[in-house]
DNA sequence: TGCAGAAATTGGTTGGACCATTGGACCACT
DNA sequence: AGTGGTCCAATGGTCCAACCAATTTCTGCA
C-alpha cells in the first residue's frame, strides 16, 4: 500500500476531515466493494487522529451502508464511494409497517414507470436482448419452482433500470426493494408473493422491444398495481412489530 | 439440507441495545422535536454503558438526521422518533456535472408528476387553500422581484408534497433540489433561472383544485420540461449516456 | 443596572487498556 | 488425505479517565 495516500488530518472539524480523507484514500487505492479497508489502528496512526475518531467516522459510513464491520475480521467496503456523494437519509416515521410499505410503493410506482419508459426510448438491440435473456431466466424459474423467484425477478428489473441510462433509478428502487423484502420475509414469512405480477413482466418487455415508451409505462403501472393489491390483502395481520 | 434450520445465534449487540433504549427513553419522556436530550455523560450512567458507546449510538442517529449535536450546548431532537421507524440509507453517487443534473431531473420528473396526481386525489379544501396561499405568495414575489424566487417556489412545491400524504416525496426531492441549487448557484452563478416554469405553477394548482389527477400530472411534467430546457440551454451539446 | 470575565456545562478528542470474535497455523490422530 | 483440536495473532467492540473546545450561566465590579 502506498503510504502517501493517507496524509495526516489538518485542523478542527476532525471527523468530517477524517471522512474526506477516507474518501480520497479509497479513491487513491482504487478499493472496490468487497475489499478490506486498513484496520482502525492503522488508519488512526496514518491520519494522526485517535482510534475513537476513526471509529466515529466509520460508524457514520456504516450507518450509510457504505461499509461493513466484522469483529475479528476487518472493515469491508460495501458500495462505491465518490468525493461528491449525495447522502439521503430516508426515514419512514409514524404509522405501522403497512403504511410505510404503501408509501415506498407509491415512490416505486412513479420510478418504475419512468424507468420503463426511458428504457423503451433508449434501449439498443443488445440491451433488448439482455432484458429478454433475464426474462427467460425468470420465466424458467417461475415454471420450475411454481412461483415467483425473488432473485431472478429482481435481475430482470435491474436490467431495465440499467438500460434506462440513469443509475439513480436502480439506487433508489433498490433501497425500497430491500425494505420490501425484509417485510415480506420476516414478519410474514411469505416467500412466493408476487404471483399476480408475473404476466406483466413479459408485457413490459414486449413494449420495450417495440420501443413504445407509453406502453411500457402503462404495463409497469399495472405490475405495481398487482403488488399493491397483494399488500392490501395481508394488511390485517401487519399491525405488530418485530 | 435446509439452510434455514440453523439460523445464526444471537450475539452481543451493545450499541443496538443502546439505540432501542434511547427510543424508549424519548417516548417515555415524550420528547418533541427541538427539545434537548440528556447529556452523554448522564445517558452513559443511566444506561450503564460507557460514554463511547452512547456516542456511537448518537452518531448513528445524527447520520439519520434524527438528532443534532451542538458542542457546549447539548444534543437536540430534530425529528419525531417512533419504535417502528424504518430507515433506508441512500447514497447517490452524484457529481456536479451536467449529466448528473439531468439524471436527478429524470427522477424529479417521475416523482413530481406522481406527487401532483396524488395531491389532486387527496387534497381537502383546507389543503387546497393552503396551496393557493403559497401560490399567491410565490406569484407576488415573482412580480416584485421580476423573476423566480427560489424560496417561495420551493415552499409551493413542498406544500404539494405534504398534501400528497407521502413524506418520502419531500425527502427524496429535497435531496435532488439541494443538489440542483448548488449547481445553479456555484458553478453558474445564475439566480433567476426557472423563468419559463412560472406559469405552470398556477396551472398545476388549478388542476389540483379541480381534483384532476391526470391533469395535475401533465402540468407537472410540463413544468419539469421547462427546467430541462433551461438546463440544456446552458449546455447545448452534451451527450447523455455516460 | 450593565456587562466583561470567570466558572460550569457539554459535546469532541485523545490514549491506553482489555474483551470477544475471527481466521490461520500447527499438530495429533485416524 | 482428512478430521478435529489447540493455540495465537489480528481486529473490531467496549471501557475508562483525562483533557480540549464551544457554549451557556453565573459573578462581581463599575
Amino acid at each position: 500500500m502506498d503510504q502517501n495516500s493517507l496524509p495526516p488530518i489538518q485542523t478542527t472539524a476532525r471527523d468530517d476531515a477524517v471522512l474526506k480523507a477516507l474518501v480520497s484514500f479509497v479513491r487513491a487505492e482504487a478499493l472496490r466493494p468487497g475489499e478490506r479497508l486498513p484496520t482502525e489502528r492503522i488508519l488512526a496512526e496514518r491520519l494522526k487522529v485517535s482510534r475513537n475518531t476513526v471509529r466515529e467516522a466509520l460508524t457514520r459510513w456504516e450507518g450509510l451502508g457504505l461499509v461493513e464491520r466484522r469483529q475479528g475480521s476487518g472493515t469491508f467496503l460495501k458500495a462505491a464511494v465518490s468525493p461528491d456523494m449525495l447522502h439521503l437519509p430516508l426515514t419512514l416515521a409514524g404509522g405501522n409497517d403497512f403504511t410505510s410499505l404503501m408509501q415506498t410503493l407509491e415512490i416505486r410506482r412513479a420510478l418504475e414507470a419512468e424507468a420503463a419508459a426511458l428504457c423503451a426510448e433508449r434501449a439498443s438491440p443488445a440491451d433488448i436482448a439482455e432484458i429478454e435473456g433475464k426474462l427467460d431466466i425468470m420465466e424458467q424459474a417461475f415454471r420450475t419452482l411454481d412461483g415467483m423467484s425473488s432473485e431472478e425477478d429482481w435481475e430482470f428489473h435491474q436490467a431495465i433500470y440499467r438500460v434506462s441510462g440513469n443509475p439513480l433509478f436502480e439506487q433508489i428502487i433498490a433501497a425500497m426493494h430491500e425494505l420490501f423484502h425484509r417485510f415480506w420475509e420476516h414478519p410474514l414469512g411469505v416467500r412466493d408473493f408476487g404471483h399476480a405480477s408475473f404476466p406483466y413482466h413479459r408485457t413490459i418487455y414486449e413494449r420495450i422491444a417495440a420501443r413504445d415508451p407509453q406502453g411500457a409505462r402503462d404495463e409497469a403501472l399495472k405490475l405495481i398495481a398487482t403488488v399493491e393489491d397483494d399488500l392490501k390483502r395481508v394488511r390485517p395481520n401487519s399491525n405488530f412489530r418485530t
